[in-house]
DNA sequence: CGTGGTTTTGAGCCCGTTCAAGTATCGTGG
DNA sequence: CCACGATACTTGAACGGGCTCAAAACCACG
């Protein structure tokens, strides 16, 4: 039965206490599975765009995905990713804000604008949920801001890298102390504000000081975090 | 009596409408304004500081502040700035994220959040409310994080002095065509990514090309609107 | 009418970009 | 499994936008 497959979904999902649908009892697990439906998307491919009508709101199963707008001249800049736990797809006047696009193939739980309202109707916490969430979103666009208005190139790679050290730590075990990039240099820089070439360089020369080790480009191995840190203007 | 007070204070406020205090209904305005209490500040007073435990929420009743975060070496970055009818001051794990400082004089309702909390168990639509204001805060957030990453100066001073009309139009009756800005050419900077220098020779340039007036530094005429909006890279 | 702070203007420099070439990596089909 | 083409990454040389440093002009306030 369906009543039984969504129920049995929600219950095994892996990132349940991690995102918003902690606020719903065990108890309540068949409801939260019919309000929301699991979508799976490759690499590269775009879950939302930017302008469009807000029809839903996704939260992230497995996966990465990139949010970012674009100019019409190719000009892009990478707001933010958002990781297994976390939702995306905020609207604003009724309106996607960003386009949203998988970074690794990415399984996310797709919540209809109407349906997510009548949940959380039934249980508030789930918007104390979403508030606490947003402030963390607004956190990271802070630190975001602070780091493309005042930070060099070489302290935004070296913060660059730190985060997201800091972000495998928290997600899941942490492998060992090599990491693998989901995102390539273009997408980096899309995100730090700086062109491929010049990430590429200051990642060379982070190398060349000892800081990290370059295997396959996108598995770097973090070696003095001490003087990364220092490196990364704090 | 005091609950008399608090009931005409909220009965009168001038951005209830446009605030989250919306959410309350007229009979029980008594509740909310027993809730808070309004504060005054000067110009350049620090309203919270960023590092410090997130005791309370503010929201603007008249004036405009800052958010900001600033590097030992003396760096600063303007994150936002708030105008009546918005709040403040988010918490990300219990901490106040930024520094909030007055531009002008400023009045502003202070909930401490504990009460915040008893009031939205009342009344949920305070938390829908909330939500919705986040996501218009993510949304400028994202907004100057692709000006900061991706924008010449030109297009950044440009794209500010069409912000802010926007926002004079929309707050306020609009005066007329001059609009004077609350923020120093420093504190513009510190907003836009740029030196004071920048800042003034980018406005005199513009100033030339007629684009704008300038009497008295913070009194600004935007004199041809669809030449800026071209020069702001839309 | 001075005094301190803000804004403007100027000259020179540097960091990150641009343009261009060369090298590694990956997916695909033979 | 390898050859191939496409894409991603690295490296180099030269340019330029915005910064730095310095000084002058302007303004608000006593």
């Amino acid at each position: 039965m369906q009543l039984m497959e969504a129920y049995a979904a929600c219950m095994a999902c892996p990132v349940r206490s991690n995102s918003f649908c902690d606020a719903v009892p065990m108890s309540d697990l068949d409801s939260l599975g019919k309000a929301r439906r699991l979508i799976r998307f490759n690499r590269r491919q775009t879950i939302v765009c930017e302008g469009a009508p807000a029809t839903a709101l996704f939260s992230i199963v497995s996966g990465v995905v990139k949010l970012y707008r674009s100019l019409a001249d190719g000009r892009t800049q990478i707001t933010g990713f958002r990781f297994p736990g976390e939702f995306f797809a905020a609207p604003h006047s009724g309106r996607y804000t960003t386009t949203v696009e998988a970074l690794t193939s990415v399984e996310a739980c797709c919540f209809p604008r109407s349906r997510l309202n009548r949940l959380s109707q039934r249980f508030p916490e789930i918007q104390t949920n979403l508030i606490e969430m947003n402030h963390q979103h607004l956190a990271a666009a802070e630190n975001q801001i602070f780091l493309l208005g005042r930070k060099t190139a070489r302290e935004k790679v070296a913060s660059f890298l730190l985060w997201y050290r800091e972000k495998l730590d928290q997600e899941k075990i942490s492998e060992d102390r090599r990491m693998s990039l989901p995102m390539t240099r273009t997408e980096v820089a899309d995100f730090l504000g700086l062109t491929t070439e010049t990430v590429s360089r200051v990642l060379t020369g982070l190398a060349r000081e000892k800081m990290l080790a370059i295997d396959k480009s996108h598995s770097i191995t973090l070696l003095d975090v001490a003087s990364l840190r220092r490196a990364s203007g704090l």
